[in-house]
RNA sequence: GUCCCAGUAGCUCAGCUGGAUAGAGCAACAGCCUUCUAAGCUGUGGGUCGCAGGUUCGAAUCCUGCCUGGGACGCCA
């Protein structure tokens, strides 16, 4: 448990004590006591609505309320400078500062573990993302969807989840004959043949550069073989190609994962029937005009859905079902599957599958990434100049870097779409979040060069009782809430909140620079506070980038 | 037509489990470098929280209806 949480805890402990003791309410009647943060400085480090919520069962006024619980309260005992009632009857309280003189050390002490809590319980979580089709190169959403997930699962980690990412390799289908066919004509064209794309062929740059390798390799030895065996290869010579390409990227994006799980391999291992099996079993699937259909609509879907056409093959659904079933199988408390926003009206089949497998609902959670649009000069950008096609995540790394890319898409919200802006994300200057919070760290970096340089130990002893500026308070205090932040990130699932909290921070450290001088060789004790402090911040800053995947510069 | 997401300052967005005078950044305006990185800081102005009801001591937040924008609604994946 951290500081923090500590002094709200005794806190809480003694305002129920008081509540008791002034006989407003009996043990069960007393609701959670919630203690926030005001925002407004003169209204205290804490502050409780509890009298509000009491004044129906003590049928009196709330600052009547407050006053008993005050005069009731024991000060001393909750580390408490002083109270005051407000407003309606928010109590608010003064802390002594001493709690904030335990933070430096155990920040110091924790270093790059800072931030890191058991709030997980060591629950396992499978988070599947990014899962791209091989048919192409990865767009701003899978882009998006790929920070997104990859800090998710950071966070859950670093809050003591066990956390495992997985990619579902969509190598099975007719999507990857599709592909084949669409190399197919490529290939023959690179040999200088007539050949026609497949109506829903992959027109895409990639797949003429396949035809051309592979006319390169084995010249026209493919038109030689039968029709079988030559789309046999090509498809297994387009998905390793593609798939090695999309990790490629992902790693230069600074994602990986530790289980790439392949569809064929459903069919392969035979997962499937069984499932259908047991769907019919429970009576949720019937067969009408030559197909077979999942009654998903018993669980809230709109309509039914077919799982075998009646041509005899699957649809997408099915397979996916078997996938869903065999994560489940594999022992995970959790599962979250991170998609694009056009695949959100697939939520609620998926759920149902789920259910008629005899799952709780809510063992699946989908976290859907909005839309991401681009924009360079003022413009919205629709496609990349240079091929033509949608813009690529690596176009877009190499144009902005990866620092920006990973910062940006993750700054908001997952569920609001986001405005991209390239200009912004490209400059060096303050306007720029990333290089705002990077300037941060860099410039205590140096100021702790230079600190050596002038013959302060940097690991000497401190008293943090003589950090009382109110820009090193204020610092204090956003440091120690960090642990909290992580948390309350992993839980709800909302990596943005680390890039408000590490911008906030970067923030009180700038003004903090500007307001008070750090080396002060005719104040020695104050100058060691003050490094001590600066150290701590940059732990922290540090920490925070590495959960979004983003360098922490010593210098810029 | 049904479903999902969004609607908060000129722009881009935060706003946790309902709380006090709704917050940042950018843009605008006025200042700060002989001093640890000015890629920085300080200050000022700017809001009917889409609209209308409801619940509540109290609503940007919860509920209902409507309006606007985006997306999804295949025996595609």
């Amino acid at each position: 448990m951290n500081i923090l949480e500590q002094t709200e805890d005794t806190l809480k402990q003694q305002i129920k004590a008081a509540v008791l003791k002034a006989d407003l309410a009996s043990e069960e009647e007393i609701p959670s006591i919630i203690l926030e943060k005001p925002k407004e400085k003169s209204h205290g480090d804490f502050a409780t609505n509890i009298a509000m919520q009491l004044a129906r069962v003590a049928k009196k006024a709330p600052k009547m309320i407050a006053d008993d619980i005050v005069s009731h309260l024991d000060k001393t005992a909750a580390s408490i400078d002083r109270v005051e009632i407000a407003g309606p009857g928010f109590i608010n309280f003064f802390m002594k500062t001493d709690f904030l003189e335990d933070v430096i050390p155990a920040i110091l002490d924790a270093g790059a573990a800072y931030g890191t809590t058991n709030t997980g319980h060591g629950k396992r979580i499978q988070v599947e993302f990014v899962s791209v089709n091989p048919t192409g190169d990865l767009h701003l959403g899978h882009a998006r969807g790929a920070a997104f997930g990859d800090v998710l699962c950071n966070l859950l980690a670093t809050s003591g989840y066990q956390v495992e990412r997985e990619y579902y390799m969509n190598d099975a289908g007719n999507q990857i004959d599709n592909l084949a066919r669409s190399i197919e004509a490529r290939y023959a064209q690179a040999l200088g043949r007539e050949a026609e794309m497949p109506e829903d062929g992959y027109h895409g740059a990639d797949i003429v550069e396949i035809g051309e390798e592979l006319a390169k390799e084995y010249g026209d030895k493919w038109l030689h073989e039968s029709t079988e065996e030559r789309i046999n290869f090509f498809k297994e010579y387009g998905l390793k190609y593609e798939f090695q390409k999309i990790e490629a990227d992902l790693n230069e994006f600074g994602v990986t994962f530790d289980n790439w799980f392949s569809e064929k391999s459903l069919y392969e291992e035979n997962k499937i029937t069984p499932m259908l099996h047991k769907l019919e079993e429970g009576n949720y699937t019937y067969e009408k005009d030559g197909a077979v259909w999942f009654r998903s609509t018993d669980f809230g879907d709109d309509k039914d859905r077919v799982l075998v056409k009646n041509d005899g093959s699957y649809t997408y659904l099915t397979p996916d079902i078997a996938y869903h079933q065999n994560k489940i199988d594999r022992g995970f408390d959790q599962l979250i599957n991170v998609w694009g926003a056009d695949h959100h009206g697939y939520i609620p089949r998926m759920k149902a599958a789920i259910q008629a497998l005899g799952y709780p609902k809510n063992k699946l959670e989908v976290k859907i990434i909005q839309m991401v649009n681009l924009f360079e000069n003022g413009q919205k950008v629709r496609m990349s100049k240079r091929t033509g096609n949608a813009v690529s995540l690596r176009e877009l790394m190499s144009e902005v870097g990866v620092d920006a890319v990973r910062y940006f898409f993750v700054m908001r919200s997952n569920d609001a779409q986001l405005d991209f802006d390239m200009d912004l994300a490209r400059s060096e200057s303050n306007d720029n979040p990333v290089y705002y919070v990077q300037y941060a760290h860099a410039r205590i970096s140096t100021m702790l060069k230079q600190a050596e340089n002038k013959g302060f130990a940097l690991d000497g002893a401190f008293d943090a009782a003589l950090l009382t500026a109110e820009k090193e308070t204020e610092l204090l205090k956003k440091l120690g809430e960090y642990p909290q932040v992580v948390a309350d990130a992993a839980q709800k699932q909302a990596p943005h909140r680390v890039t408000q909290y590490v911008f906030d921070l970067a923030s009180l450290l700038h003004s903090f620079y500007n307001a008070e001088k750090v080396l002060d060789a005719d104040n020695e004790a104050l100058t060691y506070a003050r490094l001590a402090l600066m150290k701590a911040v940059r732990i922290t800053i540090a920490n925070a980038l590495a959960l979004l995947g983003v360098t922490a510069p010593e210098k810029m």
